[in-house]
Order: structure tokens, then sequence, then C-alpha cells
DNA sequence: TTAATTGCGGATATAATTTATCCGTGATAG
DNA sequence: CTATCACGGATAAATTATATCCGCAATTAA
């Protein structure tokens, strides 16, 4: 029951990218560069999320990704299901009908094992609340929270990205 | 991000050993058989429901397990930290203390990062309601819900086990 | 048009984890 | 004393996660 780092680090990306100008794209290298994270690796996990509408592509030179909708339209869920994929975290195997007391007949089991039922309402629980946060929050959040001197040092950054293009 | 299928096979056992009378108990063996599951795999998840303290122990001929506590004071929660262990399973690397726009103290990242919180919150709606299902509440619902052709073979199997012993 | 940059997707290699089994030890009922 | 059973350690096989590389298509600047 582990999420992925990558999880982690699509968050980061998309927050940064949330927090940018609409005109503004970030190559795969430069986000690998400013989190310290392996780029070629990096880069599936940017895929995914372009797959799947949360990023735009621009391709070429000076190209990148930039956020595909409003940062209010994205939530933490969205990016989380987009690198972990939307199966539910908990299988049932069905084991009700395994074993010696088990019916033959598969009509028998029409109505989901209850056990697989309570597994799956939490699970939706802890989607909806993922759901809620929308990047906005946290790009609103970070200008709240964050040292200022870190804000400066990206900003310098970035800006040292922009004109080098 | 997926629960291991040991987490059913789990919750399965000790609900079938909460709608059991408190002086009967049943061995890794017989649970394995009644589930239709490997038997030396199943062990070691019955092995850390005993350490944990949800299963009660008792070795020798006839031996077996039987739960060590009242089933209203056992969760699906309990079950489930103790087969997959209580580590959160979003694990942040603080990665925004990486990168060239990181600072160099660390004080400087006293609260924890907000993208972890997030998520951490999450985690926690989804714990408190596994917590709120307790055996109980599974052994009440199979009595209602589960075909009662299910119900005799299984009450003529365990008839046979207690027999035969 | 050409050269350079960038994302895309497939293939592949390595590391880590999960899944599964086995065996020796100690406890206990008959 | 013997057969049964849980326990814990060791180990092996299988699966998944992590990470990298390369050729291709798209795009831009010169």
């Amino acid at each position: 029951m582990k999420i992925s780092n990558t999880v982690e680090w699509a968050i980061h990306c998309c927050t940064l990218l949330a927090g940018l100008p609409e005109d503004v794209n970030l190559s795969a290298k430069d986000l690998a560069e400013y989190h310290g994270v392996p780029h070629p690796y990096l880069a599936k996990a940017l895929q995914m999320l372009s797959n799947d509408g949360i990023l735009k592509t621009i391709s070429g030179p000076k190209g990148g990704y930039r956020l595909a909708s409003k940062p209010d339209s994205v939530s933490l869920l969205d990016i989380v299901l987009s690198i972990e994929g939307n199966d539910s975290c908990f299988g049932c195997e069905e084991i009700r009908q395994q074993g010696p007391t088990a019916l033959k007949r598969s009509l028998s089991y029409k109505r989901p094992c209850l056990i697989a039922s309570a597994m799956w309402k939490a699970e939706n629980v802890w989607r909806a609340e993922l759901e809620k946060v929308k990047l906005t929050h946290l790009v609103d959040q970070v200008k709240v929270e964050a040292d200022p001197r870190q804000m400066k040092k990206t900003q310098e950054w970035l800006n040292d990205k922009y004109n080098s293009k």
C-alpha cells in the first residue's frame, strides 16, 4: 500500500506550472533540474499527465509543458490517478467463492462482498478528499507559507530560464 | 498504490473467527482450507495478526487461532495496518529541499510540505472510515445478506472440524 | 532547407518488493 | 513419548517499480 514517489514529483511539477503565467512553459529537463530528480524518468510521468489531459504539450525548441486547464479545475486526485492508474487499491478476489463451503452457482454472489464494499467505501472517501484539493489551493498556500527567500530564488531561476530562450 | 491480497485473506479469517463461539479455535490449515488459499503463506499473515494482538494463539494439538478480544473492538483498520504496516502510503521525500532554488538551512522547512499534508489528510480520512467498521458489523451483515445455503454448509464444515478433534 | 531542440513511445535493464515455500524449534494434548 | 501446531528465520520465485536509452515525429530558428 505505497504510492509511487513519482506522484510526489508530478504534484510538485503541476503546482509549479500552476503558479506560472499562462503563456510560459517548462521543458521536462527544466522541471527535472528544478526539483533535483532524474530527467528521463520524470519525463515518463509528464507523458502520463499529458496523455490524461492534465498537461499541454508544446514540442520543438522552446517547447515543454504547461497546464492544460485552469489551476482550479485540476485536483490532486486527477494527478494521483493519472500516475497510479484508476484501479481500486483493494482488489477483491472473491475468496468467498472459494473453498469447500462455496456455492456452485455464481448467481448466489450477485451482491458484492461486504468486506470489499467496506474497503471500497473507505477508498471513495479518500478520493473525495483528494478531489477537494485543487492546484489553486496549493499555489495560494505556498504563497503564504513558503520562505520568501526561496520564492525569490525561484523567481530568479524562472527569469534565467525565460531569458535564455 | 495496491493493497496486498493477504489483507483480504486476513479480514475474511478474522470475520469468520469473530462469528465463532469464544472457546472455539481454528488452525492456520483449517483457515487456509476454508478460504481456498495457500496454507504456508496465510500462516504468515496470521502470525502478524497474532503479534499485533488481534488474534490469540493456542499452540499444540487442537491449537490454532481465535480472536484476542471482542469482535466490536477490532476494526478493519486494525487488520489492514497489522498486515500492511502503519507507514503512510505517501512518502514525502522533501523534494522542495532539492534543486537549485532550495535553501541551505533545513530550519527554513520546519512546517511540513503542503503537498504531503494534503496527501496525509486524505489518508487520515481513509483510516477513520476503516476504523468505523468493526468485525461485529461484518458478522451481522453476513448473517443478513449471505446465502442461507452457504451458511448451512459453513456450519456443517465447522461441526466436522470440531467433532474430528 | 537544414540543424537543433523537444516530446513521444517502445524496448530494455536493474532494483525492490511481493508472494510463496521450507525447515528447525518450542509448546502441548493425548 | 509422539503427533500436532504456532513461530521465526532463511530462501526462492515472480512480479512490480525504478531508471535509462534510442529512434521518430513535431517544431522552431537560422
